[in-house]
DNA sequence: TCTGCTTACACGTTTGAACCGC
DNA sequence: AGCGGTTCAAACGTGTAAGCAG
């Protein structure tokens, strides 16, 4: 999942050295991760320049809090939820109709900030469309490399972002697992959920100081490689401007089509003469429906059909950059670029949790908020053919104002989500849904100044190479003491499987059942579907950097699976054992206790039912939000059709996750070690625990997939600083290399 | 045989270079 | 030479349908 999560700063104090283990586990439970010693080593090994930025910079404060966004034309996609949006998805990439256009305010105009776009699973089921609705098949796909897409105008002033629409609308959805143009890859006819995080970066080479992301349940779709619903057809025809030509009026119509292929069938031949068809259906002959030349003619001699109502909601808008201008030249993202400000957001994340007092928390959570969404939410999803939205369960999801599609609600959620301590302390889970979804405004937040974790160096700029995984700077962090048996195998297992990618991971994860509720997460169910290969290694997506051990702990639990996960499998049955689940997604077992029992009749859910999906999945925290939409599949097939959230409610409040107290700044990452590991690299889901005291472990957020890995995608965008486009001309090592799938920067031009 | 994916196709929209006039 | 407006063609986006593969 792409959390952009944080790696902790680099920050080495003496807590970096607990980092080395799980920093969120209470110390007797588990083994450290890392001998604290090696951890030490290669902390002091790290460049000065690695070293963050002096702390408390008040100029990083930024009113994170306050960060709104709405959907702009939201209305659009609600008439599209309720049918049922599907998203076509093609090998050479597809363009999302409707987009993503928002609306950001909150932000301090002063700050830079960069905008991404990624979309992660809502559940683990294939779907099929069969008797007119959508309808859970079998098991999800293997996960797919996670990618997220850099709106081009990042990084840009917070007054930028807030001055215009913000529209994802060049980001294109691609089936082709082996894409490099770097598309969103997705699987065919499985559910989706955009998610939106922007995140703070005060300069080009400083990423972080606070990081929110925002989900909207209406723009949840099902994609397929050809449209399914022919209600969604039609909407697509009569919303989509490039679509005109499919419209009743248009050339391209049902009765235009007919007529053509009439006159293809008695003539043989489509370079005839217009005149000389009349024969076959001269009533259809039209000057648009003709294209050789000597149609050209005739047309000029017919009169001009009229011209398509162009009264479709979507205007696209104006980009703030001409696409010409930008060549479609590769962009290196250079993966030290990447991971550097992955870093960055997590520690902000981190800082922001963990400033969240734990009463002030438990406040929100028990606010009168709860109630007015109760309340309001059970009047959704009337009309949605679509599968149950794991998103926002009717009895608590807040309601808001179904008439105010102007002005979608936008919640931030970050108290809310920084409460995680008294989440995982209570096991109520309305408590637990009223946090997630009741409050209508944004409480304010402690929550993080912006930590810079990257000081800025010139090195940075100039030195591409070592970023690369390859790179001899790899040296310097491998810490012996840290690599463990588990560590080897899983480099072998990287390098013996060429594919480091999902697939093994969730086939794996099936293995292990009882993990259904835990990081491993794959649905028994999916068995038949996900052919499980192997070894427990091939759980984890993500190969893991044979050299880089170290890195691993400092996320905790907070830790992106494929990490975690090899390290998981080292302690003896870790796959079998349920107590495991407290030793490395406690949190996530917490959660799930939390969560009422789904009533998924999945034979596999039952026995170890995977939590039904809760308002908290709402939650873009990553874990949270990831384990929610993740969860979806827990819930019986037969149930989705017709329980997808009503859109025309929707506006639900989009989630914040940078209030995660999970992400505690105490979990310091180094960015150096990222660099030269992308497999390591955190994942946008924010959703892993950190710092919580061992006492109080956090939630689990863990999705059923084992990971989400962030991938930027973009292109050096002239509005880019110079610096900052010079960090997209790094090396890229992704494809190539069994781990480099982490990073998978795109090397065309978006926008 | 069925389902799903790929591809070619036709049409409309967008974009930007070329052209023109001031 | 510079600027602004218009024209036009190529690129791109879109849904459809045929063909193919499993």
């Amino acid at each position: 999942m792409l959390s952009m999560e944080m790696y902790p700063s680099l920050t080495l104090g003496p807590q970096r050295i607990g980092d080395c283990f799980y920093r969120d586990r209470p110390a007797p439970a588990h083994m450290p991760m890392f001998p604290p010693a090696a951890c030490d080593m290669a902390a002091k090994a790290l460049p000065q320049r690695m070293l963050p930025p002096p702390p408390n910079d008040p100029t990083t404060k930024t009113p994170k809090d306050q960060v709104k966004m709405e959907l702009e034309n939201a209305s659009l996609w609600k008439q599209f939820t309720t049918v049922g949006t599907e998203m076509i998805i093609t090998k050479k990439g597809r363009r999302m109709f409707p987009g993503l256009r928002l609306k950001l305010s909150g932000l301090n105009p002063s700050l830079r900030y960069l905008v991404l776009l990624d979309i992660v699973p809502l559940d683990n089921s294939r779907y099929r469309f069969q008797g007119g609705a959508w309808q859970a098949v079998g098991g999800a796909e293997a996960r797919l490399p996670d990618r997220v897409f850099i709106h081009p105008d990042s990084p840009a002033t917070g007054a930028h972002w807030q001055s215009r629409t913000i529209s994802f609308h060049h980001a294109k959805l691609t089936n082709n697992t082996l894409d490099s143009q770097g598309h969103i890859i997705l699987h065919s006819l499985h559910r989706y959920q955009p998610r939106i995080h922007v995140i703070e970066a005060r300069d080009v080479l400083r990423w972080g100081g606070g990081q929110h992301s925002f989900v909207f349940p209406e723009t949840q779709f099902l994609t397929v490689t050809a449209y399914q619903n022919n209600k969604i057809t039609e909407l697509k025809i009569n919303s989509n401007p490039f679509a005109k030509g499919f419209r009743e009026d248009g050339m391209n119509s049902k009765k235009q089509r007919d007529a053509r292929q009439k006159r293809k069938i008695c003539d043989g031949t489509e370079t005839l003469d217009i005149v000389n068809c009349d024969p076959c259906d001269s009533t259809d002959l039209q000057p648009q429906q003709m294209t050789s030349a000597t149609d050209l003619q005739a047309l000029a001699l017919a009169s001009l059909p009229p011209m398509p109502n162009p009264s479709c909601g979507f205007r696209p808008e104006e980009a703030p950059y001409q696409a010409s201008l930008i060549q479609e030249q590769p962009l290196d993202l250079g993966q030290a670029f990447i991971a550097s400000h992955m870093s960055d957001i997590g520690i902000s994340m981190a800082n922001g949790m963990q400033d969240m007092p734990g009463s002030e928390v438990a406040n929100l959570i028990e606010g009168s908020d709860t109630q007015a969404y109760t309340s309001n939410f059970p009047a959704v999803q009337a009309n949605s053919s679509f599968p149950l939205a794991p998103l926002p369960q009717s009895s608590f999801l807040p309601v808001p104002d179904s008439s105010d599609t102007s002005n979608p609600q936008t919640i931030d959620y970050t108290p809310i989500l920084s409460s995680s301590p008294t989440l995982s302390s209570s096991s109520n889970t309305p408590l637990l849904q009223q946090t997630t979804f009741t409050f209508p405004t944004p409480p304010p937040s402690n929550s993080s100044s912006p930590q810079p974790l990257l000081s800025s160096s010139p090195s940075y700029h100039t030195m591409p190479e070592t970023i690369s995984p390859h790179t001899p700077a790899d040296a310097s962090f491998h810490a012996p003491p840290c690599q463990s048996g588990l560590q080897d195998q899983i480099s072998a297992h990287s390098l013996l499987n060429d594919q480091p990618l999902q697939g093994d991971s969730i086939s794996s994860a099936s293995h292990s059942p009882i993990d259904q509720t835990s990081a491993v997460f794959i649905y028994p169910n999916n068995l038949p579907v996900n052919p499980a290969p192997v070894t427990a290694l091939s759980n984890y997506n993500l190969p893991l950097a044979p050299s880089l051990p170290c890195s691993l702990p400092t996320h905790g639990t907070s830790f992106p699976f494929p990490s975690v996960s090899p390290h998981m499998q080292s302690f003896p049955n870790m796959s079998s054992n349920p107590s495991h689940h407290a030793f490395n997604f406690q949190n996530l077992s917490h959660q799930t206790q939390a969560f009422p029992p789904s009533s998924f009749p999945h034979p596999s859910s039952l026995p170890h039912p995977h939590p039904s999906f809760q308002p908290s999945s709402c939650l873009a925290v990553p874990s949270s939000f990831q384990q929610s939409v993740s969860s979806a599949p827990s819930m019986p097939p037969t149930a989705y059709p017709q329980n997808l959230a009503n859109p025309s409610n929707s506006s639900y409040p989009q989630v914040d996750i940078s209030g995660i107290p999970q992400f505690n700044p105490a979990a310091h990452y180094r960015p150096e070690m990222v660099r030269h590991h992308p497999s390591l690299l955190p994942q946008l889901d924010p959703s892993l625990p950190s710092n919580l005291p061992s006492s109080n472990p956090p939630q689990s957020l863990y999705s059923a997939f084992p990971s989400y890995p962030l991938r930027l995608c973009q292109d050096p965008h002239p509005s880019l600083s110079l610096p900052f486009r010079h960090l997209y001309r790094q090396h890229q090592h992704v494809h190539a290399h069994p781990q480099g799938s982490y990073l998978d920067m795109s090397t065309r031009a978006v926008y």
